[in-house]
DNA sequence: CAACTATGAAACAAGTTGTCCCACAGTATC
DNA sequence: GATACTGTGGGACAACTTGTTTCATAGTTG
């Protein structure tokens, strides 16, 4: 795990195909939705061979997991340690992969079928968990240097910093710019402080 | 369409399988999702018969829209001229909404499929105006009773008051209690007015 | 009671799914 | 560069699913 060593050559052959059928897992998922994604229509689609593919992934949803897991979009903007610039900077980094349809799908996609597969909520947990983290840890810091009241509740400024953004592009399916931003931002601050 | 003497008189055949088969579909979906709701499937649960699925509906999304369209909760509180007394009941009804898993499921079906189906847009789109106007007719009072600035967004309003609800059921997974809806309500009021 | 109409069962062709087997070609080792 | 190895994709397969049609039957209406 650590030493060069151990770490096992895989065939190229075997890296070869997963990254086709991965691929074409996101052309199909973004296309027409998740469960058109079939063993037979990756395959279609990839030029992988069918068995190969039940080879490496013999349930469907294994499949869709990896190819989320693989393209979700992690960037995270970095803290200066500066309150209110360092919200407007995360929370337009969350605005643009919101507007980002292929990102907007997979985030659907996860929430749906997490109620469902255990595999699926474990994925969608440990993407909030990240997804949020920036966010926390402005606001720790800035309840560290005293912008913040002491008792700042951190996970619920969280919901109310997300909450509306998100509600904005799943819910009501509208677009917002970096204007509303610096509403809810402002919003935020105006009452915290 | 007024008259009683132009509806028409339904065979009660028809209402008996339809709502057979409705309630057969709601099962499906709230136990396995909406991928498992199929004809065969629905027939084999409602014991309606597979030939008369096909008649009424012959796409399953239309039974799968017939379905939600027919469940969804549309129980909303009754605005009595009280700005924070009124937000707190509206936004406690959306909450117990948010907490009956078929409801949860529902809501995150459509929100999957709106991104694929018209018509599953279409239905999110009104699902959505009826489950903000009370909100949103709450907020307009207020700003005509003056306990609200005149220039207040009623949308961004909404967005501010459901949308950590909703971020906190549909993406942390979280339930909340009464005391969330306050500190919602209050956070609002805190900084609007 | 007679005319009507929705129903569910059965049979059907066409398509899909998961599995297995095998010739072949790309990869590693001597 | 010959040899053993291992992943690949094609073909064939049975089991199952999908959408249709046909029909005898039973519930509904006047």
């Amino acid at each position: 795990m650590s030493a060069t060593g151990s770490v096992k050559r895989v065939d190229p052959r075997i890296t070869r195909s997963k990254t086709a059928a991965l691929t074409a897992v996101r052309e199909i998922l973004f296309a027409e939705g998740w469960a058109a994604v079939t063993h037979a229509a990756v395959a279609a689609r990839s030029g992988v061979g069918r068995s190969t593919l039940y080879r490496h992934w013999p349930d469907v949803v294994d499949l869709l997991r990896d190819a989320i897991a693989g393209e979700m979009a992690r960037t995270h903007s970095e803290p200066k340690g500066r309150l209110r610039e360092d919200l407007l900077a995360e929370l337009n980094t969350i605005r643009r992969q919101l507007h980002d349809p292929a990102n907007l799908r997979l985030i659907r996609v996860i929430i749906e079928r997490a109620d469902i597969s255990p595999s699926f909520a474990a994925l969608k947990q440990g993407l909030y968990r990240e997804g949020s983290r920036t966010t926390a840890e402005i606001i720790e810091s800035g309840v560290r240097r005293g912008e913040l009241p002491a008792d700042t509740d951190v996970a619920f400024a969280v919901d109310q910093l997300l909450g509306p953004l998100f509600f904005r592009r799943l819910l009501v399916s509208a677009a917002f710019d970096a204007a509303y931003v610096d509403r809810v931002v402002n919003g935020y601050l105006a009452r915290a402080s």
